[in-house]
DNA sequence: CGAAACTTTGAGTCGGATCAAAGTCTGTGG
DNA sequence: CCACAGACTTTGATCCGACTCAAAGTTTCG
């Protein structure tokens, strides 16, 4: 009854998000649910938990569930530069298999629930199966692409413009996976994690936000962002 | 006679740079010379010559024998950012293979000696051998982390920082490759390049320069680069 | 209801961009 | 071997986007 386990481990939670990301997407069936079996039972974490420790040399295989996690890195002077949000059905740390101790660290920016595979499993995977191997490579090719995007975006673009591009980003990948609709979605972190990743200070952030929406191209009420003019922020945003 | 094979296709060059870049590194003799059997013939090309286009579906895998190349992206309005630098022995393409069309282009910045592997070969060098298809792995996974070292680098530091962090980075590959010693290299690109890589303007990355040179922390004659105070340099980039 | 965390606004400063022009180097043809 | 053109580097003056410091709102949650 394999179809029931897969079930039991993910009670709750759509598959969707799941299913849609870049690991688990378009495979088969018992292909899902042998992954889902390598990974422990789904486990919960509250805001600001550590998921992934700078450094460790054992760093499981992290697959968010649900809510948003981020990978990023400390300079020895505190500045804090995220490299990534994590959300669901995103794994984290399947670098660090290969390049040996985590270059950076992950933490949940919300409450997050996620499962966990072991170092040794997703080594014996990436030995033993192939397409699991394969599914890796296109993993990491992805990664990279997206860091690189990131570049582009921290070299080339001001405020405004990384604003805009982000925004489109999150809406793309949310609604890839079912997460949004109508250019509408839910942003579960501060503007503190948001400026972090841009690389601008909270203020200067908050300021651009304020200017963006009083231009009507988003609105935010809540957590949840509506994107009210998708051309005018796609204009902004000439990496989309 | 494979190793003859091997100092034909390289003649005149070192083969020690190859020999100890991430593709590469570590490789038994038999299988360097079979990799080397899989690309062209060397090939020179002209400062400034195209090497990949962006978006070409059918971008070769490109090995840098001498000289410097690197990979950039354009936005719409003509911004340029470099992504990455090649240096002897680095590879260009390989997750390209892995995502479809080339999400860069890439060019030389120098006189350039480098040889092309199709991108069928490459295909079936990963599907057939396995140590290819780990070495695959590894290599864009360390791709990874040096699109988030400088997404770090362009996140978080300021002009000088940011100077003084590559200065570093390309001492360290050179000298890998035994391309840089005693403190010294080679940097066979414009300022404008560098300006580009770095996200900077010419006119303040020329400033930054000399100041940092007038601190007494480098030196440039001609395209010789010395790094006079590597502690200094350390501390001013504090990602090293 | 109160404290802590987060967002928003204000005032002043600075790093880096822009625009412009003067040097310097490099390669080419006479 | 020199003269010249084009490319590259360097310097000057000015401007603006983003940062800093500070404090007032607002939300969240115990």
């Amino acid at each position: 009854m394999e179809n029931t386990e897969l079930v039991t481990r993910v009670a709750g939670y759509s598959l969707q998000p799941i299913a849609s990301s870049p690991l688990f997407r378009g495979l088969d069936r018992p292909s899902i649910t042998m992954l889902q079996q390598q990974h422990s039972l789904t486990r919960r974490a509250e805001r600001d938990t550590q998921l992934i420790q700078a450094m460790d040399p054992a760093a499981p295989l992290v697959t968010i569930v649900r809510g948003w996690a981020f990978r990023y890195s400390v300079l020895a002077d505190g500045r804090r530069q995220i490299l990534s949000f994590a959300l669901p059905g995103d794994t984290i740390g399947l670098d660090t298999l290969l390049t040996g101790a985590s270059a950076y660290a992950a933490q949940t920016a919300a409450p997050v629930v996620y499962a966990e595979m072991s170092r040794d499993r997703v080594m014996r995977l990436l030995r033993d199966v192939s397409w699991f191997h394969d599914r890796a490579l296109q993993a990491l090719a992805l990664e990279r692409t997206e860091a690189e995007r990131a570049l582009i975006r921290m070299g080339q673009c001001n405020a405004e413009e990384r604003v805009a591009s982000v925004l489109l980003e999150f809406y793309d990948r949310l609604a890839g996976r079912g997460l949004a609709a109508s250019n509408q979605f839910m942003l579960d972190f501060t503007q503190q994690h948001f400026a972090d990743y841009l690389g601008l200070t909270v203020v200067h952030l908050n300021r651009t936000l304020g200017r963006l929406r009083s231009r009507r191209l988003f609105s935010l009420s809540g957590h949840t962002v509506t994107l009210l003019d998708m051309p005018g922020l796609k204009r902004l945003a000439l990496t989309h």
